[in-house]
DNA sequence: TGAACACAAAGTGTCGACAATACGTGCGCG
DNA sequence: CGCGCACGTATTGTCGACACTTTGTGTTCA
């Protein structure tokens, strides 16, 4: 099905493998292509129409992002969502948000320019849920927060914090598609309330409101786990 | 030099790229590569007896441990050691130390078994600090800290601060490298002071160690870089 | 003398092919 | 009828070769 998906040649030289991670990427965070889904090295080759280097370059930088899983010697897929370790997550995820605030907030007075950066990604946050879109939600979302923690300017931190927004996607992806039509409008306040504290400097309410914005995720996913767990034992019992 | 350096042949089927990755990785945290070297594909190739491919995926995995830089069409080097982003690096550093010792004082109590792993780690410490070998005690020292994390048992901490730990070694290294002579024994009496707050599950005081022994090491490196400074200043003035 | 152009060299990016390994299938044997 | 073994199949791990890009050098022209 669709041999080569872009009709438009080779661009420049090093950009296969480029593409190949960036497009398997966005699938993979996306969810359309599901955990446990193969990810054959030659199908993979032939749908993008080169050969299997690059392709398995890209697996290779997908693997070391923990996207995708290697079976050595057979074949790899795309890395299930560890459920188990969901709580441990959420404790480190919450400590990021809390650690990026509050860094933004000690430099934002200084860096109006960064400032109207971080502004334009909570527009691109507002344009998203007005218009429905979960997957642009998600990803303007992850844009702002790290947005913010550019602000704050500690690079480690910064990557830590893509790393675990980026893990997170799926799950949020999982939960957002859940529920199209309410749309969480707090977000969009709390976020409102986090830029004014990050641009008056106030270090002590950026904390606060990143440890309430990020209990509320949190919140609002275990919430959903608990009913979707509700629901799988519901059908079990069928 | 040294044809092929491994005169076992290929062992399994999977272990060309492993032990290209293991080996450059051990030599560029030793700063036997400086940063800045250029790693060539071929010469590595035939230097360690395979093609291009598997030593290719090595420096794939490498770049993403930002431990070498490629540069496209061109070659790899070594990566530099970002002398500018440290302060973000200690303050990274000095969180994660806090965050893991304060989690494994929390679970401590009830994992024996884990406590003993630590106590091992450390008494390999004790032993490269009494043979004076500075990389063995960077090595131990690191394993000492990642074991203390996966006490805390929180993975996304224990990947991050494995990292940390990991990029700090060849700072670490070219500071100790400087004093083979006075042994800190200090680092070790801080350490038995953590192990000690872990097994009493004394969260506060875990935290407070963390924070000293951190400073501890910040404190000296940045008092090693300012010597360095001086003494490049010196030279820059002859 | 200086600058721009062409050329050569070095090294990567990509390719197609081969060999090895793990899994599924069918057979034979108990 | 069930279990183990050999074989076929699918897919990866590795290889050598070729094409493209970049850098440095030498040459020519103003």
């Amino acid at each position: 099905m669709a041999a080569a998906e872009e009709t438009t040649k080779a661009k420049t030289r090093g950009s296969g493998t480029q593409k190949v991670y960036e497009t398997l990427r966005r699938e993979i965070l996306a969810m359309e292509l599901t955990p446990g889904s193969p990810l054959d090295e030659v199908r993979l080759s032939d749908r993008f129409g080169m050969s299997r280097t690059p392709v398995r370059e890209a697996l290779l930088r997908l693997a070391s992002d923990t996207l995708v899983t290697t079976l050595p010697n057979r074949n790899t897929i795309v890395s299930a969502i560890n459920f188990a370790d969901m709580p441990h997550y959420f404790e480190a995820l919450t400590l990021m948000y809390r650690i990026t605030t509050r860094g933004a907030a000690a430099r934002g007075p200084h860096a109006p320019e960064m400032m109207t950066s971080i502004r334009a990604r909570q527009g691109e946050f507002v344009a998203a849920v007005e218009a429905q879109d979960a997957f642009a939600m998600i990803e303007a979302n992850r844009e702002f927060h790290v947005a913010i923690a550019d602000l704050a300017g500690n690079p480690y931190y910064t990557g830590f914090f893509s790393r675990l927004l980026d893990e997170g996607r799926r799950i949020l992806r999982l939960y957002y598609s859940t529920f199209e039509d309410r749309l969480p409008r707090q977000y969009v306040n709390e976020h409102e309330d986090i830029i004014a504290a990050i641009e008056a400097g106030d270090r002590e309410q950026a904390d606060r409101l990143a440890i309430d914005h990020a209990g509320q995720i949190v919140r609002q996913i275990q919430e959903y786990l608990a009913r979707e767990a509700v629901q799988a034992r519901a059908l079990s019992l069928e």
